[in-house]
DNA sequence: CGTCTATTTGAATGTACTCAAAAGCGGTGG
DNA sequence: CCACCGCTTTTGAGTACATTCAAATAGACG
């Protein structure tokens, strides 16, 4: 159950079996069903999810009722509304899943707790925020300098794995463009 | 010289008077002429720069040679490749100067050494990474929902006082449109 | 099997772009 | 102080990328 999370923290710390241990007993455990809502937005995220088995997603829906997926989070990746969590305010983001998920997770307590505790965890968590950081500059950029067609080829590239698993509505969101276009590009 | 960067600490932390001398001494100061360049994309990112007074970006240039502003500094903003600083490999971004600038800076290795005398100095730049990392992910949906116009209507909405202070085909470029549109949008 | 949702296809529309030319503005040197 | 040069902004015409609307088809799930 833990294998995924501890090859996930040995990616950017190096942490002991003793503080092992201790990070994981702070960690909570939650199976969640497909289309199940994880987050609402204007509700307070309490805690960081990290993907152990299923699909997450990350979005906004707007005034028009329209959603829109900034990010998918397979096995390995940890979701969240970063601004809500960290400020304990209403989220601008939803997260609900995508598939049948199973998380674990850090309450905000209980990770405040722990990087006062093992700083190493605080460092974990500013890496993966700058790796966060980096990635949606990118995807700006991408956004700002590439059409529909050069970004989804990009995103078949980047995750060919999820393009074949995440329905083509929820990647068309994903890649701002509608789910009739996206269909257009595919057919060609 | 230190007032600006002091505050800007202790928006996110409490340090100490001694830990505070600490932290200025690993500090480094030069200033910067309009258009000159700070980092060139492919190099190193070897720094993290503090503005003090006046204004830098970090833009992308692509492979027709156009130029993508993704983010303005003026004083009190911190500016990097964060990917690149972070892992020491080249840069995806540039960073050049707006307009004469003076700027603060953190050299890898010495912020990487303070990271470890100082963790609280890790607890700030992990939540000054959350925060850039919850801005772009809410440009990027800014940009998938709204049109020019709105996003306009945004920038000008959130930096007033940017949008005096910089040219208009660096605002347009920010916006993800060209300059001719931005024209357009404006003597509306 | 039937219902509901997702995807495909085509036509008409809209948003933003390119190209081109003119006008404005800022700095420099005579 | 004015004249000139280069760069930025404006304006208009034609075009391209992506959208909306609508209808048909395909797929998923109880």
């Amino acid at each position: 159950m833990y294998d995924l999370i501890l090859r996930n923290f040995a990616m950017h710390i190096l942490i002991h079996e003793d503080e092992q241990r201790y990070v994981l007993a702070g960690l909570q455990h939650r199976n969640v069903k497909k289309n199940e809502v994880l987050l609402q937005a204007d509700e307070i995220c309490r805690n960081v999810y990290f993907v152990n088995q299923g699909c997450l997603r990350l979005f906004h829906t707007d005034r028009e009722g329209q959603d829109h997926n900034i990010l998918f989070c397979p096995e390995g990746w940890w979701a969240a509304d970063m601004a809500s969590f960290s400020a304990q305010k209403p989220a601008f983001f939803s997260i609900s899943a995508l598939e049948d998920t199973e998380v674990l997770y850090f309450n905000f307590n209980v990770l405040e707790r722990l990087y006062l505790e093992i700083p190493k965890l605080e460092r974990f968590f500013r890496i993966l925020s700058q790796n966060g950081f980096s990635l949606f500059q990118r995807r700006l950029t991408s956004s700002h300098s590439q059409t529909a067609e050069e970004r989804y080829a990009r995103f078949q590239r980047l995750y060919p794995a999820l393009e074949r698993r995440i329905a083509q509505k929820h990647i068309a969101s994903y890649l701002g463009i509608t789910p009739v276009f996206l269909s257009v590009i595919r057919n060609k």
